[in-house]
DNA sequence: GGTCATCCCGTTGACGCCCATAGTGCCCCA
DNA sequence: TGGGGCACTATGGGCGTCAACGGGATGACC
């Protein structure tokens, strides 16, 4: 249905820090009943992924199915909860754009939405343009060579 | 759901070497009724693992499940009543860094507070930022060899 | 007397809450 | 069919509250 994050939109920072979310993006997130979104670091890209805070749920039970003694349930742990933050919608649907989102993804004056399905993605503007031109540039490829790789 | 300890934040010691707990953090601590928290040294890392009282209450059931006549009760009594404090806060929401914080933890003028879930972490701010590097650079490659995928 | 913990207060900047306005698409009706 | 108005989004800004932080005053203990 329309439960999915999709499609892109950039939207600028005003004075006091704040952004507009994507009224799309938004719905669906309060159409669960939270009024705040959740966000953690990307491993592989600078930009920052976001859902509802039942994104974090599923991390959780992620990490309860390792063996809490190894070392990669403290290094989720430390991935999703101390790389992660929760941020406050206020009333009109905008957030504060943190410290931690800033030094991520480089942003500055802008800020670039992408749905990606089930949660989506914030990226500075440029860096976006980039990376997209590469995956495209990928899939190019790829179909060039005649392979079926989702 | 905002009973977990999430996200990070950078403070200040003063002169007199007190430090603020992060308020949300602290509203965790007090919704269970305390007044002070519970620090015991990490094991593999030089941070502090800190949370309420109750922390230390889930460590005596581990030690009671253990067999006394075994070394591993032995030893893991001595690390969490030998090496841990008990930290009062103050009426504000502060801490005072003592001896010991500053020794596991190299901590001179700033504390790095870490959210990890049920508990939450104290880091020299630098030794944090390179742990951090490390841990991601651990997951993404655990990810390259299909291991896990959020 | 000196050190240290505790209590209490003031300042400052960040953040939440509220309202205002401009731009835009859409619908209805003349 | 074209224009007016409604609905909604993105954006700007005023203002009160609160967190982080600095510092004075008091009392206990060595």
């Amino acid at each position: 249905m329309m439960d999915r994050f999709l499609s892109s939109a950039t939207n600028r920072i005003d004075a006091k820090g704040r952004v507009s979310v994507p009224a799309h993006f938004r719905a669906i997130v309060q159409k669960r009943g939270y009024d705040q979104l959740y966000a953690v670091r990307s491993l592989e890209t600078p930009s920052l992924d976001v859902g509802g805070p039942d994104l974090l749920d599923g991390f959780a039970k992620r990490i309860e199915q390792e063996d809490p003694f190894l070392q990669t349930a403290d290094d989720m742990s430390f991935l999703y909860y101390g790389d992660g933050a929760f941020l406050k919608l206020d009333q009109d649907g905008r957030i504060t754009v943190t410290e931690l989102m800033r030094e991520q993804t480089g942003i500055t004056t802008d800020i670039a939405f992408v749905g990606r399905g089930h949660f989506f993605q914030i990226w500075e503007p440029e860096r976006l343009a980039a990376h997209a031109a590469q995956v495209r540039e990928r899939l190019r490829q790829l179909r060039a060579r005649g392979g079926a790789q989702p």
